[in-house]
Parts: structure tokens; C-alpha cells; sequence
DNA sequence: GCCTATTGAATGTCAGACATTTAAATGTCT
DNA sequence: AGACATTTAAATGTCTGACATTCAATAGGC
């Protein structure tokens, strides 16, 4: 039955991880001292804390120093899950050469999917939220990486005011993950303006309560954002034959 | 200025991390030797391997032993994102008092948001997966577990007929941290031929590539899982009342 | 020229020690 | 007796040095 013999720190950050996701290990028990967890395991205390530290690289647990210290099972909280997500996403992204349309196809079906929800109960205070922003993107001074973060933001209070956090969660990281993608459009070229009036779209939507109208609205955006996309890569290829059309 | 001095281990990983995000190291890079690193950061060998370690548990890096060896920059592969995403969610989710309509209302939101995609696009495999899986769930002799593995593979086999990647990639947490919710209900509610049915509405809505019939389809299916879960917890609470009414 | 043995660099593991933190136990004063 | 200061012990955090293991490259034998 071999399988690999794995690093005796993943075995016993696995076999904790097991504890912990069977419920054997519930929220804020303390696992054994360190010494305690070489002695089970039958090795070192060096080798017990890089297993620690795997489990708490993932939010795992959390260790506390001192004389009532120890290794506690955490409660994984949206936010730590979130930062972990978007990470994870990013490089996922970056790394794996997900062409343009299909990371945005993803994003804008993911986004939509909320906009039911947030058209049905969206609050007083989201809707501010939203036209703040719109109103900090129409700010002439606004360098272009300040327009990203505001329409990052934008987004998501659209998909906050779905006030579902586990679907907040799902979408933090298709959100955010894209922003490297959206900036690279962005900056080239800023059409700020049309960007902000799909934005108006959606908040009006929003306002009144239409999902459909939150939803064409989003659809346009799309469409708008791969069209932009596309007319750059060919402004981009274009500029590249004339450039160093006979180099190679 | 003053943030809480960290771990130096948390602090190194935190910097080498930051290296991967941004860029400076690339996929198959490899990093320098944990002497090299330790001397570079000051610190001993075994606080540069925790860190390692907690960059090694994201899948960040891998390690090689022998001659070559060392830690490398890890491609981030959609399977391995998609494992710590599945024990990510899965844990938000024992962990944090989700309520079953949240969580409900999120994962059907989410495979509805794919649905359109897997009407347009999905192969005779994926179908054919689904049938089989039909089938099985068919099978008088099937075990309640072997019933709710069943019912996952048919959902992302769904999933994964968007061929998109991505989209697997953020359902892969909705769909398969459900489970344990779903088997609460499938054991003891287990009404299989009814799952079944509607089952065989989204195949056959899939097939005929009509979108509309599949999202109708996981319309029923979620209203008729929290309809079920409804039952379960009345007939709880009621056999609660029943059993230990006037203890204490 | 090909196969094999050696070697060296790297990670994996261990043992023991010291530093630091922190809550609880102890002691002391009012 | 109660409030405050002190000591103490348990735990994590860190360092040093060593040995074991792996594996590619190299050197040597045929």
C-alpha cells in the first residue's frame, strides 16, 4: 500500500488537520505541548513545530506563548479565509496562463449570480458605499491605480450587499483576483467614463430593486471589458510588427 | 509604526511570499539554500525552514532532496488550489454557525451562475458521467455515503461542463463543502428517488441544450432541499419536545 | 564510450540548550 | 481579609551542532 513516504512534519500536520476537520479537535481546544506532540509521534520537537507551522500557515490554529500557552484549534474566520482566497486566486491566475475570457466569463457569471440577492435586500448603507465610489472615480486627480482600488471596492459592495457571507467569500477571490488583469485594461485605455456610467446602471438597479436592470447592466460591462481587452492585445500586436516586425 | 513583532518565522515567509506575488521569484525559481537563506535573514536554519514549511503547506513552493535539490517556486495547479479550498470551506463552514439557507442559497446560486455555460458547451463525456452517476444512485444496495459521494460527483460533473477552469475552481469549495450539510439530510430524510428526478431533468436539459430547463431544474432541487432540511429539524425539535420535555 | 562507484551539496531529522513570555502561585503589606 | 508585588514554572521561540538521507554530477574502471 506505499504510498510516498512523505516528510514526517506534512504526516503529522495531516493527521492533526484530520483531527481537526473529523471534530475530533473542536474550536479553541488546546492541542498537546509540543514536547507532548514529539513524544506521541515519536520525534523531535523541531520536527513537531513544522508541522505546527503548516497548520497555522492555512489558520489552522493559533499559538499563544507563555505559562497557559499552547497550540489552539482556531475559528477560521471569514475575513482570515478571505485573505487566503484571494492569494490563492491571484496566483492561480498568474500562474497558469487562464486566458483573459475565461477568467472574465468566470468573474461576471459569478457576479451576476449574486445580483438577485443584492437587488432584494441591498441596504441604505451599501447603496452610499457604491456611490461613493462612483463619485471618487469621477475625480479627475485620481491616479489610475486609485480608479482600480475604487472599482475593486464597487464591486465589492455589490457583492456584500447580496448579505450572504459565505457567497462574499466565494467571490472575494474571483473579484480581486482579477484586479492585475482589469489594471493592465485600465491603464492602457482609461475609459473611465463608460466604466462609471455601467457603474451608475448597476446602482440605479440596484435602487430600484430590478435585478434585471443590475444584471443587463453587468452583462454590458462585461461585454464592454472583453471588447477593451480585445482592442488592446490588437493595438498591442500591431504595435509589435511595426516595432520589431523583422527582428528574429 | 509599531506592529506586533511577529514570528521571525512568519516574517520570512511573509517577505518570500511577497517575492512570489510580486514577481520578483517565478515559477521554478529556486530559492537559495536554507544556509544561504538563514545567513541573508540572520536567523538559524530551523526558524528559515518553518518558514518554508508554512510557504510549503499553500503550495507556494515544493522541495526537492539530493544533489539538486532545494526549494522551488511551485506552479500552483487548479488541483491542489482546489483541495485547500475544499478544506477551507468546509471548515468556514462547521466552524462559523453558518445556517443552512445561507449556505444553501449560496452553493445553488453559484451552480446556477455555471449553468448557462455547461447547457452550451458540455461533452458527451460529462453527460455520460452524469447518466452513470444517475445510475448508480439507482442501485438499492448503495450505502447513504456512497449515495452523497454519488450526488457530488453528479454536481461536478455539472460544474465542470462550463469547461471553465476557473469557474470549477470557485464552485469546487460551494459544491463540495455542502457535503456534510447534505448528508445530515440525505440519511435520514433519503428520498432518493426524487433527487433522481430532478437529476434526470438537468441531464435532459443539458442534453437538449436548453439552459432554461437546467435552471429550472436546480430551482426544484434547491427549493426541495430546504424544504427537506425544514422537515428534519422540525422532526428534531419535535422528538426533542417529546423525549426530555420536562427535564430540567 | 559506457557503466559503476564516489562524492558533495542539499534537505530531513535529531538532541540539547538558552531566551522570552505569560499566567498562576506565592508572598507581603495594609 | 484583600490588594498588590514577587516568584515560579510551563510553554513557545530560537540557536547551535551534529548526523542521516537523497540524488545529481563527477571520476574512475573496463
Amino acid at each position: 500500500m506505499g504510498r510516498k513516504p512523505a516528510d514526517l512534519s506534512a504526516t503529522i500536520a495531516g493527521a492533526i488537520r484530520d483531527a481537526i476537520v473529523s471534530g475530533a479537535l473542536i474550536v479553541d481546544d488546546r492541542l498537546p505541548s509540543e514536547a507532548e506532540l514529539a513524544e506521541q509521534f515519536g520525534v523531535s520537537r523541531p520536527t513537531v513545530r513544522e508541522a505546527l507551522k503548516r497548520l497555522a500557515a492555512q489558520s489552522l490554529i493559533r499559538t499563544q506563548r507563555g505559562a497557559a500557552g499552547g497550540a489552539f484549534v482556531n475559528r477560521l474566520r471569514y475575513e482570515d479565509a478571505h485573505d487566503q482566497q484571494i492569494t490563492t486566486s491571484t496566483l492561480l491566475l498568474s500562474m497558469n496562463e487562464v486566458d483573459f475570457d475565461t477568467a472574465c466569463e468566470a468573474r461576471f457569471a459569478l457576479e451576476r449570480a449574486c445580483a438577485p440577492f443584492a437587488a432584494a435586500r441591498c441596504s441604505a448603507d451599501h447603496l452610499a458605499t457604491m456611490r461613493a465610489e462612483i463619485t471618487r472615480q469621477g475625480q479627475p486627480d485620481l491616479t489610475d491605480e486609485g480608479f482600480c482600488a475604487s472599482d475593486v471596492a464597487f464591486h465589492r459592495a455589490l457583492v456584500d450587499a447580496a448579505e450572504n457571507p459565505v457567497l462574499s467569500y466565494h467571490l472575494a477571490g474571483a473579484v480581486e483576483a482579477m484586479q492585475p488583469l482589469m489594471n493592465m485594461i485600465t491603464f492602457t485605455a482609461r475609459s473611465r467614463e463608460t466604466i462609471m456610467d455601467l457603474h451608475g446602471r448597476i446602482l440605479d438597479g440596484l435602487g430600484s430593486r430590478t435585478a434585471a436592470e443590475v444584471d443587463c447592466a453587468l452583462s454590458d460591462l462585461e461585454t464592454y471589458t472583453r471588447r477593451l481587452f480585445r482592442d488592446v492585445m490588437a493595438q498591442r500586436s500591431q504595435q509589435r510588427t511595426t516595432a520589431d516586425g523583422n527582428t528574429d
